[in-house]
DNA sequence: TCATTTGTTTAGTGTTTACTAAACATGTGA
DNA sequence: TCACATGTTTAGTAAACACTAAACAAATGA
């Protein structure tokens, strides 16, 4: 298997456990509302990535960006989706626009948009 | 249930047969690779839309706009969703900013993206 | 040392998705 | 009139999704 995403988790998991044994696998499993043996398939890769609402929790729980680390599972959330959703034609085409430019050019669009007077 | 899908659907496939009788409800399904039965659930709203792929070959055999019917299902290309997966903190917070938005301002940022030396 | 906690593994489950197959009643054209 | 096409309805299903439950071996720590 592919398995960035149980590799994430893994990881930044580990990363606060380090600091705070409150982050063990069993008792964050807990603190989500998943069984231990559930997340353990999930960081080994074992299994594919939870649901949206899982991983939210997981990314909360460890302090994760919530849309990376849903882009890590293949998925986007229902927020961004929603946005897409109410007006296809306008996003659509500035999407598949900005796809083909480089970070650079899209960060710019981004702070154009953030600061600007429009 | 809500069947504002397949009601746009019926409405594009209907006007398309005023002028093509190859545009019935059995010879579309036919050419979009689904029963029959299961396009007249889709139009009367009996059942969910259909997937992704379904959605796509009807909207081409129909002349409509993907990212329009889609949305009307209540998804978004998987292609649109591979752009945002790729880069998911930059089009995260884009989509965010821009959600709030009129769409006059969205065009603008279209606009200034499509024509502009970037 | 021995109770506890940890991560892992196996097997199984309810739900949702995305349809098919087949029969049906109604309508149309030759 | 009657063969054929049309849209509809009912019943069923294979596969994917999103997990749970329970038992296990290894490490920890009092």
């Amino acid at each position: 298997m592919n398995n960035a995403f149980g590799l994430h988790i893994r990881r930044a998991r580990l990363a606060r456990r380090a600091e705070d044994k409150r982050f063990s696998l069993r008792q964050v499993a807990t603190r989500v509302g998943i069984q231990p043996g559930y997340l353990s398939r999930i960081e080994t890769g074992d299994t594919p990535p939870p649901s949206e609402a899982t991983i939210t929790a997981l990314s909360r729980d460890l302090g994760e960006n919530e849309d990376v680390t849903l882009a890590l599972a293949g998925k986007v959330s229902q927020e961004l989706r929603a946005v897409i959703v109410k007006r296809p034609e306008l996003f659509g085409e500035l999407l598949r626009q900005l796809a083909e430019m480089p970070d650079h050019a899209v960060l710019r669009v981004v702070r154009e948009v953030r600061d600007g007077e429009w």
